[in-house]
Order: structure tokens, then sequence, then C-alpha cells
DNA sequence: TATGTCCTATGATCTGTATCAAATTGATAA
DNA sequence: TTATCAATTTGATACAGATCATAGGACATA
């Protein structure tokens, strides 16, 4: 299937591949001129994992920089004794692979099949150094992520179960606004444990509070993996503590 | 004792004050020359506040771009009902307001009485496009800012009581040790209940947790809100849920 | 000296979520 | 079709941390 795609792309994807990509518009890359874009093809790599692969491992140096193109990944920490706390889902347009004294941060694990651009980290730090206007639209997408983080700390440290489950589906609807596509049904890809390691609950706690929003109608579980907001600003009340 | 301060800073400091900042070396003015320094130092206004009083607030249009430059603040999100979750305490040399669509994200408060410098956001980023160096500092500090938000998600969703408090104190004394201070003792200018809403726990549990770390041998607590840390190694440990 | 406010500490009790256990569903492969 | 494995759901029980209540200390103000 892999290779299938890379076939299917053709040689011109293979001479100029970002040219004919599908969320250059969203990415970093999405600043650059058509005819600025080569330099940019020169360096890439693209990348396949499949489900629960890793992408990248805490504590590794950090020779690469990365770009979603196609699925779903999570970003997580973890505790000596397994404990495990995911900080953020990636989907296509987002990047990562900003390190900290050389080294990754986090870990980043495929959760669906997964497509990546890959960037050697000098060559792309060369090219920052050539077109500035990378750093700034880098400077602004890590200014959201930052933003995201603090919200998060706030479901984290001050939420109930049921107020972090609802905060989850009306992040996703929300996001999926924003990109001007319908807030409902949203996709669901990871699993209950997932969410639970995202939220700070179990996958217990995260299943039974699913199952309460279901019963009270508030939500749907559609075939493939699909969850429909029934009432989305009821949701968001319930998010927000109201 | 505001304009005392601002007296005793003499007419030098008027006309250039960056030059006689205290901690210009840390800050994002850190990379501009001291030639350059002119351009920042006309834009600037020091502003004071006092225990308590508030800086910025969450949702407001966002006008300014801030340096700490002497005390302590916190920054926090609020639910309606008046919980709170301090996302993260700022420092002398810190910089903030950062703004998502055009506001902030968060509100800032005073835990000690508090120096700034404040710049106006549109004269700010006109300078940033002039010194492209300001930038590319901004994003070190702000990707920095993001991997400490990613271990404070570890610390509010998977640690426990215990390991919250050590995890605290050990940040702290890492941070001194950082910046060439001694590692212990630490300052802890900020209340039981800050440090709750920062950890994500109850004053009465924070208070609790110190107690047995303090009857435990582990740490001591001094005057002046001084905090030693009698074995930060296994302190550490404890953070890490060793 | 008295009075009020804020912060810390600590005891008693309650409760939301974790933990432990098991059955059910769903997807994939043989 | 049947077997296998992962994910979800549901039930019973335990417990860490929240909540409620009180007292003492530090510091400011009258």
């Amino acid at each position: 299937m892999n290779e299938n795609a890379a076939a299917a792309a053709g040689p011109t994807a293979a001479i100029n591949p970002c040219g004919a990509c599908p969320v250059r518009g969203l990415a970093v890359c999405g600043v650059l001129e058509p005819d600025e874009l080569h330099a940019l093809a020169e360096i890439v790599h693209e990348v396949q994992r499949v489900h629960r692969q890793s992408v990248i491992v805490e504590g590794d140096e950090a020779h690469n920089f990365f770009i979603v193109t196609g699925g779903v990944a999570s970003v997580e920490k973890l505790l000596a004794d397994g404990r495990r706390q995911v900080v953020g889902f990636l989907y296509p347009s987002d990047f990562f692979g900003l390190a900290i004294d050389g080294c990754y941060a986090y870990s980043v694990t495929a959760v669906t099949n997964l497509s990546l651009c890959r960037f050697e980290r000098q060559r792309y730090l060369a090219l920052i150094d050539r077109f500035p206007k990378l750093e700034h639209r880098l400077l602004g997408m890590a200014s959201n992520e930052l933003a995201a983080s603090q919200e998060q700390m706030l479901v984290l440290g001050r939420k109930t179960a049921r107020e972090k489950v609802a905060s989850f589906l009306s992040m996703l609807s929300e996001r999926s606004r924003r990109l001007g596509r319908p807030p409902s049904p949203v996709w669901i890809p990871m699993t209950r444990g997932d969410i639970g390691d995202y939220i700070g609950l179990t996958t217990e706690t995260t299943s039974r509070k699913f199952t309460q929003l279901r019963k009270e109608g508030l939500i749907a579980v559609l075939p493939d993996a699909m969850i429909e907001l029934l009432d989305p600003a009821k949701l968001k009340r319930i998010a927000d503590g109201g």
C-alpha cells in the first residue's frame, strides 16, 4: 500500500513532491512561493509508519524535523514505571522535532497509518537562514501550540472526568470547524486508553464517561470511529464547567 | 518606593535604561548589540506592580508585550466558577504577551512586588522586522517554554501529590542551578494555594505534602520563604516516580 | 494593646476516580 | 466458519486527595 501510494504520485512528485503536497497550504511550507519550494523539495524525505510504530524517541539526539502529511500521531512522555502522558495529537500539516539541548523532549508514535516529511535538521536550519519567513511561521505555530498546552493544563489540573471528556470532544469539533469542515461528526482514531492518557484518566473512566454522554443523548457513536456531537453547545458548556 | 527606584536609576537610565538592565543578558534583548539597544530603549516603558495586582487579563485585546525585570508573577487561567489553573510562574528575564487571535490567552498577576518592561505591540513587531535575530531568540524561548509546558502536563496528568510537590521543588532547584546559582536553598515567594493551583492540588494537600517531606528530612523551611533541599538527588528520584 | 486579615497547618470525614476482575464486542487471520 | 487478539464496557471495591472545620501565627491597621 505504501509503495502504491508512492508510485501513484508519479514522476512529477518525485521531482517536486512539495508542489503536489495536500497540506502545503496549512503547514510551515505554506509561506514559500512555488519557485522557492524547490529548495525545500531538495532536502525532504518521505516516511511511512503503521499503527503503534515509533517515529522519534524521547531523549534521542535530534537529527530530524518532521511534518505530518497524512494520518494521526501521539506525542508522549513516559515515567520509569510505565505511566504515560500524551501531551498532544498530531494531524496533517503539524510539525514536530524541536529539540531541547540537542535531544527530543518527547516520543512520537503513529496512532493510525502515518505519512511524514522528514528534513535533516542542519539542512533545514540552513533553509531558515535563507528564508526568514519560515522562522516567522514557525514562531506563529509554536505560539499556537503553547496556547493549546496551557489550555490542556487547565483540563488536566482542574476539570472533572466528565468535563475532561467534553473538553476533548469540543476541542476536536472546534478544530474541525476551524479547518472549514463540519464540526460534527469528528474522527476519533485513538483508543480510550490514548484519550485517557491525554486527559489524565484511566481507560475505564474514559469509557464510562463516553457511555454517560451517549446515554444523555449528547453524542452518538457512528461506524468507522466517528462520533457525532448531538448538542455541541451544551457539550462546550459542560467542558467550560458551566 | 516606586518613584524612589525610578529616581535612583538616574538620568543615564532615563536615556538608555536598557544599557543598565540587570536581566539583559538573559532576556530577548540579549541578542542586540549595545548600539542597537537604543532602538529598544526608545519604545520601552517601565511598569511596577505590588503583590496580587493584575498585569494582563485573559481575553483582553493584546496591546503590549512584557519582560519581567524583577520579582515573580503567575500566569493563570480561570473557569467560570472560580477554579484556577496556574500555568506557569514568571521570573526576571521571562517575556509574556504573545497573543492568540489578537487577545491574551491568560492572565498575569504579581506574586511579589514586580518590575516590568512594557513594549507597545506594534512598535515591537516593527523592531522584529528590523532585527530578525530578535525573532530567532523569541522562537528559542517559546520552544523552551513549550517543553516546560509538556513536562508540566506529565506532572498534572500522571503524578501523585507527593511526586508533584517533589517535582515543583526539583524544578526550582534545577532552574537555580542553570542560572549559575546554588541549587539550594530556593526562594518560594508564592503561597501554598498558588503552588496547589500550579500542580493540581488543594492548599491543604500541598501543605500536608510539604510537612511530610520536612518530617522525612528531605527539606527544611528557612526564614524569608526560603526552602532548603537537604537531599536534591532523592527529591529528584521521588519526582521522577522512582 | 486590640482587631482584622491572610496564610499555614492539621484533624475528621467524604467522594470521585483508580483499581481489580470479567464479560462482550469487533477486527483480522487461519 | 472458527480462533485469536485488542479494545471496550460494566461491575465491585479501595483509596488518594478533596472537602469541611478549626486553630495558631505573622503582619498590618486602629
